[in-house]
DNA sequence: CAGACGTGGTG
DNA sequence: TCACCAAGTCT
C-alpha cells in the first residue's frame, strides 16, 4: 500500500496520465457502468480485438444476455451465434460455462475477489484484474499489450515482451507510476495505448507522458517494445463439399480441437454415389494468425432425392437452407461462401 | 510453457 | 502485397 503513496519516483507519470484520461476518456458504452457483469463480458469481447471490431457484438451480446442468470440460462449454441464473426471463439464457449460457475458457486453474485475472479473460465490474470479495479477497487495493474508498449517507451526498456515473465516484469514497473484510483489509471493506459502510443507512428506531440518518455527523448519510440519472437505460419489445405438439393444444404457441428471448436461447417467427404452430381470447385484462400488456408469448396447439386436421403441418413448431417443458416455459427470463409449463394 | 486460437485493420 | 498487430487465455 505505502509504495503508491509515497517514496516513489514515478507516480507522477501515473497521475499525469489520470489528468489527461479525466479530458479525453472515449466515450464508450460499458464507461458509464461499474456492473461487473457488463465490465466482464466487455474485457473478453475486446481481448485481441480493436473496439470497432467488437462494439457491435458487445451491444448485441448484453442485449440477448443482460446478466449472468440470463447467459447462464441459454443454450451454449446461442451463446456461440453471438459471437459469429469475432474469431477466438472458445471465449463464447468459456463466458457460457463462466456464467453457470458464478450461479452455482457464488449464487449468483459475481466474485468481488481477484482470486475468485481468477478462477472463472477464460478470466486470465489481466482480465481479472480489469474487473477487480474498475468494479471492485482493486488495486491491480491490468497488464496487457498497452501497458508492454507504453511502459516499455516510457523506461526505453528492451525487456523482450515475448518472454513469458513479461507479465510479471511490466506488472512491477506499473506499480511504479501507479495512482489510488486503479480502475481509472487501467482504462488510461488502454486508452493512451490505443489513441496516442499506437504501435506505429505514435502520436507524441499529444502525449500527456511526452516529457517522460526516455524512448521519445532519444527518438527511438519505434525499437519499443522489443520482440523477438516471430509468428510462423504454415499452409494448410481444406476440402469441403457444399451438398445441396431445393435450396437446402448439409452441415455438421465441429467437435475437435482444432480451428472453429463447435462452429458449423460443411462435410469434407461425399459418397461414391454423389460424385456425378458435383458441378464446380471454388478456392478460396483465408489467413489466420497461425495458418494461411486455402479450402477448396465442391458444388455438390443432387438432383436424385433418394440419394440425397440416403446420404443424410447415413451421416446424420444437419439440413439447414439460407434462411436457417443465419441461426448458426459459421467460420468466416464458409458464412461468406453461404451469402454468396444468394 | 511455447504454441494454438480468428478476424480485420494498417503501413 | 503481406507481416505485424489488437483490452489474452488455455493447454
Amino acid at each position: 500500500m505505502k509504495k503508491n503513496t509515497q517514496n516513489s519516483d514515478f507516480q507522477h507519470i501515473g497521475n499525469k496520465l489520470l489528468d489527461w484520461y479525466k479530458e479525453n476518456a472515449r466515450d464508450l458504452p460499458f464507461r458509464q457502468t461499474k456492473d461487473p457483469y457488463k465490465i466482464w463480458i466487455c474485457e473478453i469481447v475486446f481481448q485481441q480485438t480493436r473496439i470497432s471490431q467488437g462494439l457491435n457484438h458487445y451491444n448485441n451480446f448484453i442485449r440477448r444476455f443482460p446478466d449472468v442468470q440470463t447467459l447462464a440460462d441459454a443454450e451454449e449454441d446461442e451463446v456461440i451465434l453471438y459471437w459469429k464473426g469475432l474469431g477466438y471463439y472458445s471465449r463464447a464457449i468459456n463466458v457460457h460455462k463462466a456464467s453457470q460457475q458464478i450461479m452455482n458457486d457464488y449464487n449468483g453474485v459475481f466474485p468481488s475477489q481477484y482470486e475468485d475472479i481468477l478462477k472463472l473460465k477464460g478470466v486470465g490474470k489481466y482480465t481479472a484484474a480489469a474487473i477487480s479495479s474498475i468494479c471492485f477497487e482493486g488495486k491491480i495493474p491490468a497488464v496487457d499489450g498497452n501497458f508492454y508498449r507504453v511502459l516499455s517507451r516510457v523506461f526505453a526498456d528492451n525487456f523482450d515482451i515475448s518472454n513469458s515473465r513479461a507479465f510479471n516484469y511490466f506488472s512491477a514497473l506499473a506499480e511504479m507510476i501507479m495512482p489510488q484510483n486503479v480502475g481509472d489509471f487501467n482504462q488510461a493506459m488502454m486508452d493512451l495505448g490505443s489513441e496516442i502510443c499506437k504501435p506505429k507512428n505514435p502520436l507524441c506531440h499529444e502525449c500527456p507522458l511526452q516529457e517522460d518518455c526516455l524512448a521519445f527523448s532519444m527518438n527511438k519510440t519505434s525499437e519499443f517494445p522489443v520482440k523477438t519472437k516471430k509468428i510462423k505460419t504454415e499452409d494448410l489445405h481444406l476440402k469441403y463439399y457444399f451438398v445441396h438439393r431445393n435450396g437446402r444444404f448439409l452441415i455438421r457441428q465441429r467437435k475437435d480441437d482444432f480451428i472453429w471448436k463447435k462452429l458449423f461447417e460443411f462435410p469434407d467427404s461425399i459418397s461414391e454415389k454423389l460424385e456425378p452430381f458435383s458441378k464446380g470447385t471454388k478456392t478460396i484462400s483465408h489467413k489466420l494468425t497461425h495458418k494461411n488456408l486455402t479450402i477448396e469448396v465442391v458444388d455438390v447439386e443432387v438432383t436424385s432425392e433418394a440419394v440425397w436421403n440416403e446420404f443424410v441418413t447415413q451421416n446424420q448431417y444437419i439440413i439447414t437452407d439460407l434462411e436457417a443458416s443465419h441461426e448458426k455459427s459459421f467460420p468466416k470463409p464458409l458464412e461468406n461462401y453461404i451469402q454468396n449463394q444468394k
